[in-house]
Parts: structure tokens; sequence; C-alpha cells
DNA sequence: TGGAGTGCATACGGTACCGTATGGTCACCC
DNA sequence: GGGTGACCATACGGTACCGTATGCACTCCA
């Protein structure tokens, strides 16, 4: 039984080096993520590194994989609304990604959808999310009455927005960008199709 | 003079050197535009490079202004119109982004939105661009009769989309991805401000 | 108490870069 | 035809990595 203790020992420590490295990517982009430069954050040497891991690849992949547990997690969580408040549920969804609240998840965002744009599996895993999130996305625009050709393109573009606008600068555009974002929002969020329940939720 | 056939002599300028490495930008990142990779894909070596630029450095930030310049002239150029035929424009804006036939200069904007994110350089020459852009595309729909608050709205939503999209892998979402551009084109352009001018461009 | 395994340090060879120093090779021009 | 400058090659020192080999301390248990 002393044997089971040690064991998930190993494994925190192999956890502690995927959190450090989606730190590190975050902050410096994976072409930034490597070997010594996170064993130095971690004020250890790469001996023990290499002692968790194969290689770098190893970590990378194990960086994706908790990165793909994490937000399909987060999908299913924001995406889940009592029934008769799925409205409310999508402006939440565009609030928590355009925000600057959650700086450090979009970050992360970016850096792995570059990253996905020259390594396969990370295009696997970005694949994978995209389509549970537009999929569970769609499905509050359903639950809302939306039809199904109109909740496909306003989910679609709810994303792109919230991805998009994490890549823009535009601080000298508009001074109130409160009400800029929450026009956006209603602008996505806001169908013909479901005008009585926005008048209402709106309020 | 014997020598003309096996040597045919090309010399390289600075402009030859910024187009190469604007098109190693888009393949491999900022990241990946090294000076001798550059040099290899010229077939010199760096001893060229050094002597037409200071250092790497020198290119980058030759690279960013040629970027800009020809970013502001595809802007004026996308985003004159004639009277009356605005809304058509802004869906030519829209299109001109988001369909895979630009996809070179999709490339190049998320590369040096990247590389922004992380060189304060490159930022300001994107908060420079996105600026102008911005406002282009707000004129746009002032001239649609759209209000002002709503035509920075619409403005914003339109570029964070088109951004965004190509961040995207959405293969499997939806079968028919032109019909979906094509709704979403829709939600981004037409404002309850105009919707006779709709209904008729439209159609 | 002495093996056995765990977790990390140290040292090493190799590669890919950066930037400099220096020399060579043309073209061109008095 | 010798000098001058533009353009590039070669060679070099230095840095930052990768991955491997090996040693060292520490724990756990028979």
């Amino acid at each position: 039984m002393e044997n089971k203790l040690s064991k998930p020992r190993v494994q925190l420590d192999r956890n502690a080096w995927v959190s450090a490295a989606t730190e590190v990517l975050a902050e410096e982009g994976i072409a930034g993520l490597r070997v010594e430069v996170l064993a130095k954050r971690l004020k250890v040497t790469k001996g023990s590194f290499y002692w968790h891991f194969q290689d770098r690849r190893d970590l990378l992949l194990a960086v994706l994989q908790v990165w793909k547990d994490g937000r399909i997690r987060d999908i299913v969580k924001q995406t889940r609304a009592q029934p008769g408040r799925e409205l409310e549920q999508i402006y939440h969804v565009i609030d928590v990604y355009s925000t600057s609240r959650s700086r450090r998840g979009a970050l992360i965002e970016l850096a792995v959808r570059d990253w996905a744009r020259r390594d396969p599996d990370a295009a696997a895993i970005v694949a994978e999310v995209d389509d549970i999130r537009l999929r569970c996305a769609r499905d509050l625009f359903l639950a809302c009455g939306v039809p199904m050709e109109e909740a496909s393109s306003r989910c679609m573009l709810l994303y792109a927005y919230v991805f998009g606008i994490s890549l823009m600068i535009y601080d000298k555009f508009d001074s109130d960008v409160a009400r800029l974002k929450r026009d956006i929002a209603d602008l996505i969020a806001q169908s013909a199709s479901m005008k009585l329940k926005a008048a209402t939720a709106a309020s």
C-alpha cells in the first residue's frame, strides 16, 4: 500500500511540469516553451524533466491533453442552462470569453491555436474542442427557439468573435468599450425568432 | 564573358529579403523567421544578409513597415465605395477576409498579431492598422444610414469575426460552409436601420 | 543495514542560431 | 589597368537549446 502512496507523487510532479508549461505557453507561445527554460522556472535542472518525460514532445502532448480536458469541462459547465434561461446563458458565454477577466485563458487559447497551425496533433485537439463548443452553443440557440441554420450561424459567429476580439488592438477606436461589447453581444445573441424573450432578458 | 551562362548573378536587395521574410513569416511564424534559414532559402549566406541589414531586428521592422503600408493601401481600396453601394462593399470586405481565397494574407495577419502579443513595435503597427480599418469600415456603415454606435459595434464585430474564423477548425460542424458564411455575413452587415436597402441588395 | 528504486544534478556531445571579422569577386570608371 | 566600392563567402566565437549518460542523495523495505 505504501507503493500506492508513492505513485501519485510521480503523477503530481508531471502535473507540476504541465502546469508550468501551460504558464510559459501563455506567456511565450509554443516556440518559447523550452525544456531548460521550464526547468529553470521550476528551480530544477532538466535532469528532472527527462525523468518525468520522454522528450519535449511528450510534455507538449500532455499540455494539449490537459488543455482539452479542461476546455471540455468548461464547455459543458457553461452551456448547461436551466430551462428557460438559455438566452442568459448565451450572454454569459460571450462575457466569459470576451472580457479581460479571463485574459490568461484567452492567451492560452491563442497560443494553442497558433500552435495548431503547424502541428497536426494540436490541430486535431483544436478541431475536437471547436466541434464540441459549437454544438453546445448551438443547442442553446435551439433551446431559445432559433431555427437550426440560424443557430449554426450565430454560434459560429459567437466563437469567431470572442477569439477574434482578443487578437485586435482597439483602444483608440472607441472610448466606451463596455457599451461596445454589450451591443455586440446583442447582435450575436438576439434573433428575430426570439424577440420576445430577448426583450425581457435584456432589460 | 564565358561566365555569363554559368553565373546568372542576381543581386539581392532589401526588398527581396523582406519578401522572402514575409513568406517565411506566413509559414513558420515570427519564431521561425531566422536569418540563416532565410539565407538558405535565397541561396546565399548570411554574409549577404548582414550587408543589407544591421541585424535581425532591422529586417523584422522592415517587414512590419511593408506589411503596414500594404494593409493601409488595401483598406482604403476596399472601403472606397461608389455612393449608394456601400452595403455591397461591406459584404465584399467580409468576403475578402473570410474566404479561403486569401489564405496567405490571413496567415500573415495571424502571424503578425501573434508577434504583436510580445513585441511592442509590432503591437503599435497592429494598433494603427486596426484603427484605420475600423474607422473605414464604420464609415461604410454610417453611409448606409446606421447610427454611430451601432456602426461601431458592427464594424468591430466584422473584423473580430474575420480574424476569429481563421483561427477555428470547423470542418466537422456544418456541411454547407458557404451557406454558413453567407448567413453570418448577413448577421454582421444587416441592420434594422437599413432593412429596406438590405432587402434589395440581398436578392 | 544494505540493496533497490526514486528524483534530481552534473557533465557531455551535438545542433541551430546570432553577429563579427575578413577576404574574395565582380562591375564600373577614371 | 589599377583603384574603388558593391555584394557576397568563409570562418569564427558565443549562446541557447536538445537529449543522453552517469553520479549522488534519499527513502523504503526485507
